[in-house]
DNA sequence: GAGAATTACGTAAACGTTTACGTAGAACGC
DNA sequence: GCGTTCTACGTAAACGTTTACGTAATTCTC
């Protein structure tokens, strides 16, 4: 097997204390004692095992991250800020696909559990009260990314989807828009469905245009084909439609698609402004205007954030929301330059 | 703390042989005992420490995923597979981003060794001598996924790619082009870049078409951008040019992008046909004709070979070729119904 | 130059499991 | 009824570390 700390011990003629106290750096040894076993530690191939000093340690230097899409392109982009802070805090991640079903994150948690990870980041899934039960039996700091609970105070990493919603509202109507429709998620989501429509609605009151029920279409999902399919409903409801907000960029690409086929020139006859930014918005065509979250930043400050208080820095770090912006591209017309 | 195998043996009053044996199914005591140490487990909310099991039976249950790019659809795709086939064999996935520079891999390989994990899954790298050296070292299974070794002997997973591209040529050519132009990745790619290429060229001559170097465009990367800025470099070259090959979806994509700037329809002036089939493929205008790989199944099937040789089960998995197929949207046009 | 403080180690317990081995009692064979 | 084989456990070592504690030798203090 792997030489062990008695290994290199035995070979340096020395104790393993000694050879732990090296390795470790903490004092206790002559630069001659230390040179000697570094040589020995070179000769050997010595690695120290992270199993056993978790044992003792009660510190697995493991974060577990579960996600309800890994494969979804929100999911990867958020993943990779994770991942980065991670390995520079040293940290190393677990990746858990819970499948958007209840089920399966229960048995994720009690294996992040039994492997003692140090810590959680729990992505884009409502917080069921199941898996706060577990989160509290763990005693281990948990952060929230791209989504929050109202139920449950744990410190969440996310944008004020409301703002975000209205603010691309305004931009369209900046732009001179009048008859403008969303493409909405689901009224049964709390976080990223539920604020967004408010946020538009807001925006459409407050700037003296008519509001109905008609303005939206609702989805399950927040998918391409979602958006794919509620363009044609949205266009019934409002035919003088010039601009429409969708709720996530998969959404907008997906009216976008819809718009294409159905002859209708993006952004001559329809703008449309997307939710999120994700790497596709500057690839389809036209490039889509959206409101950008900041993906990386947010899985990066939400595990930097989850190292600190894992350290113990902070015992309570604080909820961040993370700015967001609207970056311009050609999916959206001003109406004014007719 | 969490109650250890001693809590549970104490408040049940027995040894923690038993637990241990209850625990683990092994055979070894009454209904009555069984029942009882149960009982204690419930009350006390046992949860097996898998740090001390780990260490005692030298098997974490734990493998580690090397990918250059985590956020990339590719990986991710490829991601969602491993994920799922490591969770149905019992085992948690550990990420890595390699960030296509080596410096990190190698930091990545050291960590994974110390924290023993039980096998790994590399990705879409080229295997170094320097990483090759610390598998052998580690002394646990290695798999390829969506690359492949020349100078080593591991087991991968991947497609032909000679023939994804030559078929994918042949395809443009039984729709009738005969000036065909490739955007292709990188010389010193000898994994997705040269046999790409080469199955470009072979398609082009054994149909009787001319081929020169200034057929293909050469690029760094497969990104969006390389395609991007391909598509007018190829028109100089080949003005006359009814359709293109590109070694990539996102490549392929770029080149729309272009076209789409510089006023060339696609595909009635210009086909274009991709390689990968990701999930922007289908979600472009117009959607993207392209061969697809099946990615989760081979991050699927590359994690269920990795489990069987940790298992033991087959010490020598051998190398698998997964099918590839074309997959037929809308950017390809038939010279023929002209 | 004697006592105190410091340095440079070594010894052994602890972390939470698994498992080889031992053993007392029961069941069995005849 | 006596030896044998099971059954149902318990004991203790082992996995590879970290670390509190002990101790001998060295250095310092005055």
């Amino acid at each position: 097997m792997n030489p062990t700390i008695k290994d290199v011990a035995k070979h340096a003629n020395v104790s393993i204390a000694t050879v732990s106290r090296i390795v470790n750096g903490l004092p206790g040894y002559s630069e001659e004692t230390k040179k000697k076993v570094q040589q020995s530690i070179e000769a050997l191939g010595y690695q120290p095992n992270a199993i056993a000093r978790g044992l003792i340690n009660k510190r697995t230097q493991t974060i577990g991250v579960l996600f309800p899409d890994v494969s979804g392109m929100l999911s990867s982009e958020v993943l990779e800020g994770v991942e980065n802070a991670a390995h520079d805090g040293g940290f190393s991640v677990i990746v858990c696909n819970t499948t958007s079903s209840g089920k399966r994150t229960v048995k994720y948690l009690r294996l992040l559990q039994e492997k003692r990870v140090d810590g959680i980041i729990f992505a884009s899934e409502d917080v069921k009260e199941e898996y706060y039960k577990i989160f509290q039996e763990m005693k281990v700091p948990v952060v929230l990314v791209s989504t929050a609970s109202a139920k449950y105070d744990l410190p969440f990493v996310r944008v004020n989807d409301f703002d975000g919603a209205f603010q691309a509202t305004e931009y369209l109507i900046h732009k001179g828009h009048k008859v403008i429709g969303m493409i909405g998620g689901s009224e049964e989501d709390p976080i990223a469905g539920v604020p967004r429509m408010q946020g538009f609605q807001k925006a459409l009151e407050s700037n003296g245009l008519t509001y109905t029920k008609y303005h939206i279409t609702k989805n399950e999902g927040y998918r391409f084909q979602n958006g794919k399919e509620s363009l044609p409903q949205l266009l019934k409801e409002l035919p003088n439609m010039t601009a429409l907000f969708a709720a996530s960029d998969e959404m907008a690409i997906g009216a976008m698609s819809a718009a294409h086929q159905l002859g209708i020139r993006v952004p001559e006859e329809l703008s449309i402004i997307g939710y999120d930014n994700l790497k596709i918005a500057e690839m389809c065509y036209p490039p889509l205007t959206t409101v950008s979250q900041p993906l990386k930043d947010m899985g990066q400050t939400s595990c930097e954030m989850l190292v600190s208080m894992i350290k113990g820095e902070k015992q309570e770090a604080k909820s961040r929301y993370m700015p967001f912006t609207i970056v311009e591209r050609q999916s959206v017309s001003d109406l004014h330059d007719k």
